[in-house]
DNA sequence: ACGCATCTTTGCGTGCCACGCATTTTTCGC
DNA sequence: GCGAAAAATGCGTGGCACGCAAAGATGCGT
């Protein structure tokens, strides 16, 4: 169902998640306190912790969102489609820009950057972002499994699948984030994932 | 230099983990105060966090510690040797059991793979699992760059076959404490290991 | 339209944790 | 041994995660 009451909760999760992620970039992780979020979002301090369990959880749940997408764009390719192919489109899919992008005016883009590489260098955020992945992979292992006829209780196969395009998406968002004049995520998302694709080999 | 002052601060180091770890699975994540540790580790309770920044990450330093030895490792293999033979070795060396393995009597064994399972499903363990994981990449990169002949600022080679190398063991070890009859560790690294290096083909 | 059941939000209290700072103790090089 | 450097410790503080119970909002059947 999708009542007043499920739009409404998700409504503010959002809003706590898009709150801490703004504040901490711009005034620094520790600089921020949960009270500050949760007024922010117009909630009590005491709800913030009824969505999230920290601070970085929410910080870390658009990417949850994000990496979550993943499986549902490879559920819906083609059922005949090579599964490299499929699994190409769905983590570019899910990688597309949102509406939200034009939201942020462009002169301001390198300093939200800026504030972004200074936020992902918060250790107690690597880590739940690195969780909020492999959540994600969770799901993508089932999605492969469906698509490969492997099970996911018993087989290694769909994990690993899963775990390493978990892996080449992160290594190509850090070497976007990394990059001085980067080019275009979804370049760097499609060599790895064209390069895991071909067993990695050396180059030259 | 590998004074005494080092060598103190690396058993301590030790120590501290290790109680935390032992402690942890006897009596769960939240069972254990970081005095607990401090005391088990005959430290005092300040002295824990001037070692580690949370109780999480003492526990995770045994596989920080783990995940380091794969990138030495890989540095001692000859350099005429195919990149992905080099890592496999690496591997499989950096994961062979220690001595500390007959201390532990067999006969407890269940139970310690019980309270690992558990511990490790502790949220705020997973993260940092994790984050241990990245880090140890970091310096697998540097490994691989150097093997490769690409360089570590500016190509994203070297990041992605790291984060690969580093999903594909995660899964293996994954999948080792999920089964109930579990084939040994070795294998299930060796088997991610080998079909990463030739694309992770579909079966069948 | 109403009222009951269910879910959500909120306030309050508690125990723990991470860490800054100043002090004491230990180690190292000479 | 001795002075400098480093590590361990004690104390204090601000914040966080969460249990619990009361109050408020929502959905559903009639």
């Amino acid at each position: 169902m999708s009542g007043l009451r499920e739009r409404k909760k998700a409504a503010t999760r959002a809003a706590l998640s898009w709150a801490a992620i703004r504040l901490t970039v711009a005034r620094g992780y520790d600089a921020v306190l949960v009270e500050d979020i949760a007024r922010a979002a117009g909630v009590s301090p005491r709800t913030f912790n009824n969505y999230f369990a920290s601070k970085a959880e929410a910080i870390a749940a658009r990417h949850l969102d994000r990496s979550r997408r993943v499986a549902d764009a490879l559920r819906a390719r083609p059922a005949g489609e090579p599964l490299w192919t499929a699994v190409e489109a769905a983590v570019l899919f899910a990688w597309a820009p949102g509406p939200e992008v034009e939201q942020s005016p462009p002169d301001a883009h390198d300093e939200w950057v800026a504030g972004l590489r200074v936020m992902l260098a918060e250790p107690a955020l690597q880590g739940e972002m690195l969780r909020a992945g492999a959540l994600a992979e969770a799901e993508l292992a089932e999605a492969v499994a469906a698509r490969t006829g492997t099970d996911p209780a018993h087989d290694l196969y769909p994990h690993l699948v899963a775990a390493a395009v978990g892996a080449a998406a992160g290594a190509a968002t850090r070497h976007f984030l990394r990059a001085d004049r980067p080019e275009p995520v979804h370049r760097m998302l499609s060599d790895a994932l064209t390069q895991l694709a071909a067993g990695l080999p050396p180059p030259r």
